[in-house]
RNA sequence: GGAGGGGUGACCGAGUGGUCGAAGGUGCUCGCCUGGAAAGCGAGUGUGCCGUUCUACGGUACCGAGGGUUCGAAUCCCUCCCCCUCCGCCA
């Protein structure tokens, strides 16, 4: 959610927004201020009215002490009247505050100046290819057929259990789970991150704080008996930890990781990337939440993708790092990068963090404000997340990227002697 | 799930119909005191919104949430949420 009267003092700067997103018509931010025109007298009136209240209801007090009952009773019947009208403003100044949030729900983060503006993925810039493709002599298998060689992931047993897309891990690909999510949740906390284990259904404040709600409701699962949803991603339980608080100043910029499953309905979405670990209703990932200083938000930016990237430089796999254009950043980010790694067998890039800022967007829902100095107003904190990282296209990658011409698969070292083995054989 | 107790400002805690945004204390900020510090003394110290003005002031709302009674609600009534204790159930 955007401030309202920074909208108000650079209306231009959204509508442009509007535009560069493709999020909607230029012509809400003019819609939205007449709102916040109407919203601003209604409230006035109210006010003018409660304080003319107020005056007759302490006269009032102040009679009857002296047992000047008529005189009180005059008065009396004129807040009798008041009452009436201000009982109808409050309901106009719901009524309109409503409309207004409405409005602002609507309206998407403004982009930094430094993301490329553009319409769809082909305008993403590709900022950096690191690490060498691997070369083979053989034809590299997909990761769906070494996972079925090896007996490491079960696909069809978890769509008679669950569904499509919930697959089983076995044996050696179930340990190979457990050591990504030791490797990722170590390395984060090397780098200064508060290991954290956050439930894993949200309400739906917290689905809003985030921005999942209200405009993309269909991302997620719903548990409608008891109004809960599980989490599309430890963001949003993270993120939301201090909700309506207000934040030392000394404590930032706070840093939590945490491992959790993630759900996510992707409906519609059906097509030729599904196969195998490529996409899932469940997967597990370690997310990266920062809640920062907004001078610092910008820096922390940087290091938080340095933080998911090296993470891919000790496992040894080749990624790309993509600039995402304004069209394909999403509602609620002011900058986004993905992460993409080279899956060999399937010979494509696949996204496995993707790593944003949300300036204040994410804090003004959410009410996480700090206050810069002891006595001084609060201010809104920035907020920033990013994955480190998902495991199912992380494991694809791996198991693809390290076979060999006679079928077995090679660890990279770190990950060794979380696994407890060396080699899928 | 059953019975009981409770939710007040950064924290503790008083407040059962009007002068209460709320006593007192702790913490914090500034000043005095001191060679320096502690103690002590004095002053200040909630959030949001609306307005004026240009940064202080005025107004308004907020005592778990929502609704009601009343001229007037932290205080009375109703519904809901959360926490604690005991019992039951349970990994």
């Amino acid at each position: 959610m955007l401030d309202i009267d920074a909208i108000r003092s650079d209306p231009q700067r959204v509508r442009e927004a509007l535009r560069a997103k493709g999020a909607g018509d230029p012509s809400l931010v003019d819609t939205l201020l007449e709102v916040d025109e109407e919203r601003r007298a209604t409230i006035t009136e109210l006010q003018e009215t409660q304080a003319r209240q107020n005056d007759l209801s302490s006269e009032i007090g102040a009679l009857k002490r002296e047992g000047k009952d008529e005189e009180a009773q005059a008065r009396i019947e004129e807040t009798s009247r008041l009452k009436e009208k201000i009982q109808e403003l409050e309901d106009r100044v719901d009524d309109v505050k409503a409309r207004q949030r409405d409005l602002l729900l609507k309206i998407p983060n403004v982009p930094h100046p430094s993301v490329p503006v553009g319409a769809s993925e082909e305008d993403n810039e590709v900022e950096d290819t690191i690490g060498e493709k691997p070369a083979f002599d053989f034809e590299p298998a997909p990761h769906w057929e070494l996972a079925d060689t090896h007996d490491l992931v079960d696909f069809e047993r978890g769509a008679k259990v669950t569904g499509s897309g919930f697959p089983f891990y076995t044996g050696r690909g179930a340990r190979l789970q457990r050591a990504l999510l030791n490797f990722f949740l170590d390395r984060a906390r090397d780098r200064g991150y508060k290991e954290m284990q956050p439930p894993k259904f949200i309400n739906p404040e917290s689905a809003e704080g985030t921005g999942q709600l209200p405009d993309k409701d269909d991302l997620m699962y719903r548990i409608p008996r008891d109004d809960f949803f599980p989490i599309p991603t430890g963001e949003v339980p993270m993120t939301n930890f201090h909700r309506d608080e207000i934040l030392d100043v000394d404590d930032l910029p706070l840093k939590y990781c945490a491992y959790s499953p993630c759900w996510r309905r992707e409906a519609g979405s059906y097509g030729a990337d599904v196969r195998g670990l490529n996409r899932l209703h469940e997967f597990d990932k370690v997310e990266l939440v920062q809640i920062v200083h907004p001078d610092d938000s910008y820096r922390a930016l940087d290091a938080l993708l340095d933080d998911a990237e090296s993470a891919l430089d000790a496992l040894g796999l080749p990624y790309r790092r993509l600039l995402m254009c304004t069209g394909d950043m999403g509602f609620t980010q002011a900058k986004k990068y993905d992460l993409e790694v080279w899956s060999a067998g399937q010979e494509k890039w696949l996204e496995v963090s993707s790593v944003s800022t949300f300036e204040a967007f994410q804090a003004r829902r959410m009410q996480i404000r700090y206050r810069p100095e002891p006595e001084a107003r609060t201010r809104l904190v920035h907020t920033l997340n990013g994955s480190g990282l998902a495991f199912p296209r992380v494991l694809a990658a791996l198991l693809e990227n390290n076979q060999t011409a006679d079928g077995r698969i090679r660890l990279p070292d770190p990950l060794r002697e979380y696994a407890g083995f060396d080699w899928i054989e």
